[in-house]
DNA sequence: CGTGCTGTTGTACGATCGTTCAACAACGTA
DNA sequence: TACGTTGTTGAACGATCGTACAACAGCACG
């Protein structure tokens, strides 16, 4: 408001300040899209708007369009950013747990439920983007790209944690043929569970602590290994 | 297309059809709230526009602010409706099941995984309302006077299962004292799993069948009962 | 058939949208 | 210091938005 309006000191002046800070492309792009998440964060559909996002990145409205080649790519590259900050940090938090099946549940449960993942904010931002998923092909594939890293981390703890309780003598004899569908439900309901829990903690955080959200995802992994 | 363009007949025609149908204000306003829906089905977050749910509704766009003060007093009206045809369904469904705790829960499950709740565009209408629900108090009003109904009908079935499901001696000394912690994160929990799961259902109907889902739900009461 | 009410139409208005583009200016380089 | 590259600005454009409002017309009624 007041630094912008200032005009650059005269040649005499010592401590003329430019009017702008070029950047490379790649920072520039990259402040582009954060401010872009920043904006659906505090503006809800409203902040998907050239006006609104340049404002937030305190960059005039025309700069977008050199960097993107039109506010949908922007909008797909901020969702790619978006959700590979989420799955990254949650294969983050497993890497970091301790090396065993269940210490990797817990830690992904976990890191499921804190912040900057359980916040408020960020649910405004999912909404806007899956009101955008059935009518952009962009961000059907960036959804399809990011899904699946999701999902192979999800699996994997799962089949780690369902082989150990089940001992191999147990388990049919063509291996892990028949089993197959168990893991397959078992991932659909987990990740229905924790879906929900989140949306429903974003939704009314008073209803329930992050903790007893845990504990609830954890005693249903204990009641699929049980049987 | 049209018949809109055809003028009336001249004054000796016998089939003169008027241009258009006058209707009671209670009739069209609920002709547009219908329209808002359809219009969000189809169009997602660009079908809240006035011209495209009077295009939806085949009226003018001048309509919709005589019979609504403004478009949001209508989007609060359609997202009312929307939540009451849910809850209201539901409601039926159990009401028809047979005279059981475990009857009324199968219809209440098998109701929401049937059409016409599982449904893709119903999503797109959820989607583009939940955008709204930070911003805009109409739509918080209606969330909490229409959701009150729906946790109210879930709990309900909940307690009774409880209740039949671990008989009074085994119950705490004190009543139902003790008891209120399970059933509200038994309640939570069904909530998170069945919303969770309709959710993964209408992003990606090919994952699994209603039944899988209904079956799942099913397996996570029978456990709350069990212990 | 003529009259009154009111539901309905469609134009108009100002605001804001995404995008374009000519001009500007920061900064590496000579 | 002067120049050239190019990141950046901001006005301008046409389209579309929500709303207002005067004119129109369906239909009940005399």
């Amino acid at each position: 408001m007041s630094g912008r309006g200032s005009p650059p000191r005269t040649r005499a002046g010592r401590a003329r300040q430019p009017r702008f800070v070029r950047q490379l492309p790649q920072q520039r792009r990259q402040a582009l899209i954060d401010a872009t998440i920043e904006s659906l964060k505090r503006y809800g559909h409203d902040g998907l708007s050239i006006r609104t996002i340049s404002a937030q990145a305190g960059v005039s409205v025309g700069l977008i369009n050199h960097h993107f080649p039109n506010k949908n790519q922007l909008i797909a590259a901020a969702y790619r950013h978006f959700n590979s900050e989420l799955v990254g940090g949650l294969q983050a938090a497993v890497a970091r747990a301790a090396d065993s099946p269940w210490a990797r549940m817990r830690a992904f449960l976990e890191a499921s439920f804190c912040p900057p993942n359980l916040d408020q904010d960020a649910l405004a931002v999912w909404v806007v983007f899956w009101g955008l998923y059935r009518h952009s092909r962009l961000i059907q594939r960036v959804q399809r790209d990011t899904y699946r890293g999701y999902v192979r981390l999800l699996r994997g703890m799962l089949a780690e944690l369902l082989a150990q309780a089940r001992p191999p003598h147990r388990r049919p004899r063509r291996g892990a043929r028949a089993a197959r569908p168990d893991l397959r439900l078992a991932a659909i309901g987990l990740t229905a569970l924790l879906d929900g829990l989140w949306l429903e903690w974003c939704l009314q955080p008073s209803a329930f602590r992050p903790a007893e959200a845990v504990a609830l995802c954890e005693a249903w992994v204990e009641a699929l290994c049980r049987g």
